[in-house]
DNA sequence: AATGCTTTTATGTGCATACATAATAATACT
DNA sequence: AGTATTATTATGTATGCACATAAAAGCATT
């Protein structure tokens, strides 16, 4: 029996990977140095630090210098998950997007809102909400305040025909920002616009993003009932 | 004023960064080839391919042969989640974790787990419920099914002390799976164990792995009221 | 035994070069 | 004009080499 070879990235990460979930290299273990794995594989030893470096990337290896790549002893399953612009998220499932502009308005926030983006408790915030349609069925409520001194253009935009979930992708860039999911009980409010019983559990998202030190915008969509958020592992 | 350089991965990472968010590249535009950017910035056409390939995989950019790389069109669509192991989840937070197992069988799943599972209906399958807890609160509840033909060690396992979850990380390998977040409404034995009323909103994961073609386990995580998933952009 | 210095080692980074490949653009051909 | 062929181009991959750097291990000094 012949020891094949291992000549190309996709190959060598193939390899690497077959071993890991055969087990014959476990969680925890050190595996063979670069230089071991080029010379067992037939391969320069940049192609295995490449292949090497994207599964570490990917969770599946912890690498320390001088200590040596083992195989994390959690696979921390990182699900990567596509948050998309509404529109596309439901236009992609082959269905009709609908959009419909309930409210916007200039008003100062509450102080939960003005403490969470950092701004002046006394500076109004625009304030929007609308909701998403798919099919003509209810999809998503969205509840979002808009801090203008950091998007001030976003005050020339009526927000009738374009979701302010689109538009601020395109109009407001970001560094950073912070996004939860959880479990809501839908008020008497989102079980109106929503088309289901007060108190019916409603998944929910809340992100707000920032550019550097200023907040730019805080949304929180909820869905309707049943709706699930996949991804792959 | 003179340009300065930018030498080496990072700080070409940084730059690239600072152009986007600071909409030098606007999201769409097509930025410059991998060559000039290697002269401009004073370095190799290695490194600069390193760095763009690197945002792209996190989604900032997007890369065509011959088309050349864009600013994504939909900045950051990707969030990624670590799925951890509840005990280390809990213990991270700084608090004390606590396991109780409330039943451990083997029998015949009803259809809609052996058809997710693509077992065979009349197949007997592990069938375990435990609740984790923190800081002796209920903190979530798992319910899962295991598929003794790809996990026959399974069967000796009591469970009594180490949870699935974390047992079949260390034993079970899986080469694929799919994971799904939503709110669910608590059922009446749910808010017995989880300590709150019916019909409460609960955050929910519902996980299901395969070890190529066999599916390996199923499970169903629903966390006490309140509980949030969340992560950076 | 505890501390600080030095060596060794495995990964990390950078560069030059070469060739592969996908997709567009240009051209020739019918 | 429309289609097939070819050239061009930007990214993708692979290699060899050199040096940087973090961390462990060994050693020496107190």
């Amino acid at each position: 029996m012949n020891t094949p070879t291992f000549r190309n990235l996709q190959s060598v990460q193939d390899e690497v990977l077959r071993r890991i979930h055969s087990r014959e290299w476990k969680p925890g273990d050190l595996i063979p140095n670069e230089t071991d794995l080029a010379l067992e594989f037939g391969c320069a030893r940049t192609t295995v630090n490449r292949a090497l470096r994207s599964l570490a990337d990917s969770g599946l290896l912890d690498r320390r210098r001088k200590a040596g790549t083992r195989v994390a002893s959690q696979p921390v399953a990182k699900a990567t998950l596509d948050i998309a612009v509404i529109r596309t998220e439901i236009e992609d499932r082959g269905q009709k997007y609908g959009y419909q502009l309930i409210e916007r308005r200039e008003i100062q926030p509450p102080i939960a809102i003005s403490a969470a983006m950092e701004t002046v408790a006394t500076d109004p915030l625009l304030h929007i909400r609308a909701l998403h349609l798919a099919d003509d069925a209810p999809y998503a409520l969205e509840v979002r305040w808009i801090n203008p001194n950091v998007v001030p253009s976003a005050l020339d935009e009526p927000f009738a025909s374009i979701s302010a979930n689109e538009w601020l992708l395109k109009h407001a860039p970001y560094t950073h920002g912070e996004i939860a999911f959880s479990a809501t009980a839908a008020t008497r409010d989102d079980g109106l616009v929503l088309n289901c019983p007060e108190q019916t559990a409603l998944f929910a998202i809340d992100r707000l993003t920032w550019d550097n030190d200023a907040s730019v915008t805080k949304v929180r969509l909820v869905f309707s009932p049943g709706h699930q958020l996949r991804t792959n592992l």
